[in-house]
DNA sequence: ATTTGGATCGGT
DNA sequence: CCGATCCAAATT
């Protein structure tokens, strides 16, 4: 028997960042509104773990960008950034507790050529808008899938946090993890550890 | 009402 | 390093 491709709710409350470390390897796939069909391999994520971690968005309190981010687990938390970007978000913790994995960068899947490396990128490349902000990932239109078992152990990069120099010793957190083998990782500051493991739990 | 600056990216 | 481009949030 085969379990099911899908993470259930369960897999986005094991912790923020071991779920930014195990989203690692998994699929996204972005039905878009048209019925096209993306999907791409995750490779690089982050952590954000407000309202303590000064980095996160949920830091400066409850306010409309980031309701999803106090909302329930397994849910799309996506928001505009340097007026052209969005950046794709997945909500970690229960209710009014405002965690989140920041989805990085991708390997493309069945799109040669497609540019996901960052998390501006990865959200244009896919088809991703704020129309999907609050989406539940256990849904149809965006959602997650576990690679195939016996997926190749690869090396894992731990390391910084990208872009958040404005929060003090919160930026110095080792909390963005990334596959070390990966081209389309974004930048790369010097792991700070690395390590080889299974990916996809 | 106005200002500020951002979880980015590509080009110089 | 710089500029693009828009909006949320803080400030006046």
């Amino acid at each position: 028997m085969s379990r099911s491709k899908k993470p259930p709710r369960s897999f986005f409350l094991k912790g923020t960042v071991t779920v930014a470390r195990e989203l690692l390897g998994m699929h996204l796939v972005h039905v878009a509104a048209d019925g096209a069909r993306h999907r791409g391999r995750i490779v690089e994520t982050e952590a954000y773990q407000g309202p303590q971690d000064l980095a996160a968005h949920s830091a400066r309190g409850r306010t409309p960008r980031t309701e999803a981010m106090f909302g329930p687990p397994g849910h799309a938390y996506v928001y505009l950034v340097y007026g052209m970007w969005n950046c794709l978000n997945v909500v970690t913790a229960r209710v009014g507790r405002p965690h989140a994995v920041l989805l990085r960068a991708l390997e493309p899947i069945g799109a040669p050529g497609a540019r996901t490396w960052g998390p501006g990128l990865l959200c244009q490349a896919l088809g991703i808008g704020r129309e999907l902000n609050g989406e539940d990932l256990l849904g149809n239109t965006l959602w997650l899938e576990r690679p195939p078992a016996r997926t190749p152990r690869v090396r894992i990069a731990r390391a910084t946090r990208i872009g958040v120099d404005y929060a003090g010793d919160w930026a110095r957190r080792p909390w963005r993890f990334y596959d070390l083998d990966s081209a389309y990782v974004s930048t790369a500051p010097a792991p700070m550890r690395a390590y080889r493991g299974r990916v996809g739990k």
